[in-house]
DNA sequence: GGCCAGGGCCCAC
DNA sequence: GTGGGCCATGGC
């Protein structure tokens, strides 16, 4: 089905690196695994994509994904408005991303392996990590793909240390398995941290050995949907430090600093490529 | 081949 | 509460 949306380029998203489970299949197409369903997208045109599902799913699970329903347009429209000459150009370079709304357990294991690690090493710890623990599923929408959906907190709980290193974790091993246990044993209640604050959703999330400030903001804003939170890792100090010389008003952007953070991240990353 | 990566822990000060 | 060493490993 076709969804028809401004800001909606699932490139950026892709390159964004808020998840790890979308990869490119193709000339402006990409795959996805999530909430145990696989599904493909096509950039036809700047505002149209089309998604490999029916009406339906995309009612039911990818809009919300997605977070279609929010009005990124007007915080770029506001940021125009502005005098942030940084934040106009890095918003209309970013225009078509969005804040998914990932599995909050999923942005738990991810986050935790994305410590010292750069963007393709983690996806590809993931991989191992759903191909290793994961069910494997089938999807005949778009011919008959094979695919690993992430592992329950469950299954990790029982991993040993042994098995995760044997698949590139390194030493946050044990961070994986203390991590799937406290969400297992229900020590941190998840749906519980979506509904809440999210000073007491960082809170908890910090109360896992191996999460720390930056990990416990990343699985607030995309796991729990926190969108107010600011997540600062090397790129964002280094945004910070270099454009703002330390002086950086988060206030402007109350209630939706997660977003103003996501244009940073994407387009300081493109700076330093080019 | 050395430096960097969506860091956190632990231990001095 | 701040600073530095250390952690395991891959990408470039």
């Amino acid at each position: 089905m076709l969804v028809h949306n401004k800001n909606f380029n699932i490139e950026q998203i892709a390159d964004s690196g808020q998840c790890f489970r979308m990869n490119k299949i193709g000339n402006q197409r990409f795959s996805l695994i999530a909430y145990g369903r696989y599904l493909e997208l096509l950039q036809i045109s700047e505002d149209t994509v089309e998604l490999s599902c029916t009406e339906e799913e995309y009612e039911q699970v990818w809009k919300d994904y997605f977070d279609l329903e929010y009005d990124y347009n007007s915080i770029i429209e506001n940021l125009h408005k502005g005098s942030d000459n940084f934040l106009k150009e890095a918003a209309e370079y970013g225009k078509g991303i969005r804040i998914l709304k990932q599995e909050p357990f999923e942005m738990i294991i991810s986050y935790i392996i994305s410590q010292n690690k750069n963007i393709p090493a983690i996806k590809n710890c993931i991989e191992a990590i759903c191909r290793r623990y994961g069910e494997m599923k089938r999807s005949e929408d778009c011919g008959d793909i094979e695919y690993y959906i992430f592992p329950s907190p469950e299954i990790l709980a029982l991993a040993s240390n042994e098995d995760l290193r044997a698949l590139k974790t390194g030493y946050r091993d044990a961070y994986i398995i203390k991590a799937a246990q406290a969400v297992a044993y229900g020590e941190v209640e998840l749906n519980h941290l979506k509904e809440s604050s999210y000073e007491e959703a960082v809170k908890a999330l910090k109360s896992i050995h191996g999460i720390g400030e930056k990990v416990a903001n990343c699985i607030s804003l995309y796991g729990l949907h926190h969108i107010e939170v600011f997540p600062i890792d090397v790129w964002i100090a280094r945004v910070l430090n270099e454009i703002y010389n330390n002086d950086f008003h988060q206030e402007l952007y109350e209630g939706y600093a997660g977003i103003i953070q996501q244009y940073m991240f994407y387009y300081m990353r493109y700076l330093k490529r080019a």
